[in-house]
DNA sequence: CGCGGCTTTGATGTTCATCAAGTAAAGTGG
DNA sequence: CCACTTTACTTGATGAACATCAAAGCCGCG
């Protein structure tokens, strides 16, 4: 991890997120962050840190696990650029019950939680975009679990796949930012298993697949497979 | 379904929710709000229903619940006295994407969704309230679904069996609120294996069962099989 | 160059869903 | 209140889906 420093001119978060700021709050809270760069694989934040922090995904890609049980990691969720890192206990709890690690070179933005939370006090609107924004993030991990519980092996790969092409990398030919393994962790199958649907699905001539890069060959079939596997 | 009258008088709601609301703010919602009563088993809320009343449990115990895509219920989670129903997506979408249905006679108390809004608007320090319940609403969502994901049938089980006893009916001896179906539906299992399974715990002595009463003989063996299963 | 982690494939056994069939319980209409 | 229907519960048998174990190739990195 590296320090970043960097002016807030033109940062897509000022609009997207303080639209009902005030230009002077703006500035208090911007004078305040800290921008911070972390390679591929770093850990930027652990399970059991204290949250007095606002973090947000200003570049890059990462993922929110946790510690499960048998030691096994479970994958809770990806995030992308302008995704609010920490809004999923911050408001609740006073320590992160999950850590996020970088799958891309990410750059975030951390603005004091105290600050934040100062704002929401004075201004309810801001406060009301917040509500929505935290509530949108958790519908979005809630429905993807049921949507992953619902289907087999076979019909969750076609599902991840159509996620990342669709939703991360917004291309048919893609890189995988994430191994196989993450894969299993992030559906709660083992990773073996994972690559051999993966082959399936080679065979079956509806992706091609060279290393990380994956290819989608045929992609109403995938989703056919998707929908009803 | 039949209306309820009541006075706000001693309701526990206003202590626990509207603490930083003045009484004359509470005074607006109070004369406005609209309680009803449910018979088990009856549909409170249905997936796809405009939200705009705020609606939380006063009596009784609720399941949330979706349409898979194969027609099959999934249950999102349950909700006792106290607990907010409608908090999932209230503040993020316009319709309902669950339903709510009662597992026992319960009492529901709505409020007008625009006037909870206008007082988040206009009084952060409840707003930041607001945010406080919706995170611990999903993070426990969240966290259940990954507790129940990393184990097996037999561990599952117990793990359900040990959340009733514990937190829903604070007894060692309790009449089960659901059905093996609706197990099933939770934990993401066939009602068969539900039974079996819970035949086994019997068989092993560590459970009796008659019909819905469920006793728990030996609870550190069901918590060590919820651990390590 | 060698080590460790990621990937891949195969063989094997466990776990679980599905199908089937029967019993018990609960709701329904006469 | 009783016959009737429907729904919930239960058990067994079978096969499919999946985890586990094992072994080997690959790749990046110190």
């Amino acid at each position: 991890m590296s320090l970043s420093t960097c002016n807030c001119e033109g940062c897509e978060l000022k609009s997207l997120f303080f639209g009902n700021v005030s230009d002077l709050e703006i500035e208090m809270i911007c004078n305040q962050k800290v921008e911070k760069i972390y390679q591929k694989g770093e850990i930027i934040i652990r399970e059991g840190d204290e949250i007095n922090e606002f973090t947000y995904l200003k570049e890059g890609l990462v993922k929110l696990y946790r510690q499960g049980n048998d030691g096994k990691e479970q994958i809770i969720c990806f995030a992308g650029p302008l995704d609010f890192v920490s809004l999923l206990s911050i408001f609740s709890v006073t320590r992160y019950n999950y850590s996020v690690a970088s799958l891309e070179d990410s750059i975030t933005c951390s603005l004091q939680l105290s600050e934040i939370k100062q704002i929401a006090e004075n201004n309810g609107k801001f406060a009301l975009g917040l509500i929505e924004k935290i509530n949108k993030a958790s519908d979005n991990i809630i429905l993807t679990f049921l949507e992953v519980r619902q289907r087999r092996l076979y019909g969750r790969i076609a599902y991840i796949l159509l996620y990342f092409s669709d939703s991360i990398c917004k291309k048919d030919i893609f890189e995988l930012p994430v191994s196989r393994k993450e894969i299993a962790e992030f559906i709660g199958m083992t990773t073996e298993n994972v690559i051999r649907t993966m082959s399936e699905l080679r065979k079956d001539k509806i992706i091609r697949i060279s290393g990380k890069i994956i290819e989608i060959i045929d992609k109403e079939k995938l989703k056919r497979i998707s929908e009803f596997s």
